[in-house]
DNA sequence: CAAACACTGAAGCATTCACTTCACTATTGC
DNA sequence: GCAATAGTGAAGTGAATGCTTCAGTGTTTG
């Protein structure tokens, strides 16, 4: 489930940025061309391209040129990896509270 | 559940960085003081200090110091802040592909 | 009390980042 | 074919990052 170090850092280095969260933000509700992303943002088309490059890089989204127009959209498995990295650290902190409760508890109950 | 954008933001930018992901690894098997972070990692006690701070500022660890050492934990509601971003534009992506499957799945039906 | 310990803070420095502008290449529509 | 469209690439710039070193400040420990 694309657990390469490198990849993670590339993602996790992508979503740092607001315009780029943006950008997602707006493809999770559909694809769009690089135009229909730029629109929002107070930017040049240019660094709109420099950070769709990055996205594309770090996997997060894929795009596909059709003539003159280049579209592009989530790829799903790269946000469940964020996700997952994030989610097994909650939990191990949260398992590890859990285990601390019950200990806790029963020592109490042994006078 | 925090929204705030500008923390979302700092949450995110905190994780961007592979040193401090490790220290909120490590953190994640449980409390640690600075040097117990540091030691890992191939960088001066100063610097790991300051990513530290930044992960403090992020909300993603809480920390506190008895006598001489600082203590370090994981703040698990900031962690489920990040997590619950990426898992709403993921899931919003999935339901739409989703509506498009069963759409053309039915259209295929009526001849 | 003195030395060791666990940080803390400021300054400096090299690198990376997020842009900008400008020139340029393919497509498409008239 | 010519203009408008959609995007690309390179160079440059200023600000932000990720360190370093060094000189502290409190806190324990023998």
């Amino acid at each position: 489930m694309l657990h390469d170090p490198a990849q993670l850092d590339r993602m996790f280095q992508a979503l740092a940025d607001p315009a780029r969260r943006q950008m997602v933000d707006r493809l999770s509700r559909g694809p769009a061309s690089v135009s229909q992303l730029a629109e929002p943002l107070a930017m040049s088309l240019s660094a709109v391209v420099q950070h769709l490059n990055l996205l594309e890089a770090s996997g997060l989204v894929r795009t596909q040129k059709l003539g003159r127009v280049r579209t592009c959209q989530i790829e799903p498995t790269a946000l469940r990896a964020a996700e997952h990295w994030i989610n097994e650290r909650r939990l191990a902190w949260e398992r590890r509270l859990d285990r601390l409760g019950e200990f806790l508890s029963e020592s109490k109950d042994e006078t």
